[in-house]
DNA sequence: TGATACAGGACTAAAATGGTCCCCAATTAA
DNA sequence: TTAATTGGGGACCATTTTAGTCCTGTATCA
């Protein structure tokens, strides 16, 4: 399935919430009740996300949640690695792998580079995109096209962006 | 993490490793043997691999498994969903949404729409690639610019010939 | 001072995952 | 025809992960 985790989705549908309505405090508690869900549920997954520095939590009274930055500089990537780690489609796509198959897998750059392009995309929808209630329409193109997907240390050919579509 | 589970990774080192060799039949045993996992497991991916039609078998002496079409149209999307279900983000992502919080959730539309372009990613990524040693140079920014992430009832501005390289 | 609301973590139940094993069916070669 | 080989289909179990609850503590404000 590929598929996120429940509070991974629990929390992309709460940063909506708060999102949409970013200037006042959320308490944990109004936006359980908003989007129907448990509360302590819902407040483990807040927790989460201000460890994760993409809320900001204020106690007492009057306290609440809220965006720690604007919606539009907080990417799908960053509340899925909030919750989950590191976007990585295989144990060895991050940093530190430690998989001692690498030599008879034979696949694991490639899945490196097919991890990068799935993580360049999810940085490229924003949470300003998620609640939005209109279709995407942003450029997903760019970063895609910008990996293009040569070994790290091999820069891309320059001309390749720009030329026909017909690539081998 | 968005991690793919071992049994598909596992799936992916087994296709790429029969992707090297077409032309011959491959016993479970030896693919076992050539990739460092236990013939158990191997042999278990395999069966669901060929129930997902990717693979061919045959019984007896001398047989194995060997690819059911090229590598060149084998695409990650087909082994990860053989092995886990269709690509899906989230619940809903997937055609029969039977989640009930729709409504107050607000964000299942472009979740969607990031599950398909995610999909898309995969589906250009073939098995040939995957065993491939070379680098990725596949055209990637062909599916993505194709999805461009407009509603599914309206249409794409252009269908823009997604086909240059084999596709299914 | 008391009510509100988050912080942190322990804990449990349920489900998914990874992995093994067994017996059966098909195929080939002797 | 028989024996050896090789996949097919499940049943089964142990472990981990996940989801969810609850409790106690601490900060904030009226």
């Amino acid at each position: 399935m590929l598929k996120l985790s429940k509070m991974t989705d629990y929390a992309a549908v709460v940063m909506a919430r708060i999102a949409r309505e970013p200037d006042s405090a959320h308490a944990a508690i109004d936006l359980a009740e908003s989007v129907q869900l448990p509360h302590p549920t819902v407040s483990k997954t807040l927790k989460a996300l201000v460890r994760a520095g993409l809320l900001e939590s204020r106690r007492g009274a009057l306290g609440g949640y809220r965006l720690a930055r604007p919606a539009s500089q907080i990417t799908a990537s960053d509340i899925i690695s909030a919750i989950e780690g590191p976007v990585a489609v295989t144990e060895c796509s991050h940093a530190d792998g430690d998989c001692e198959l690498v030599n008879t897998c034979g696949v694991a750059d490639n899945w490196q580079r097919v991890s990068y392009a799935i993580s360049e995309l999810l940085g490229s929808v924003t949470l300003a995109h998620l609640a939005s209630s209109a279709p995407l329409r942003m450029p997903v193109q760019l970063p895609i096209q910008a990996i293009s997907l040569y070994g790290d240390d091999e820069p891309p050919p320059m001309a390749t962006a720009a030329d026909s579509t017909g690539k081998r």
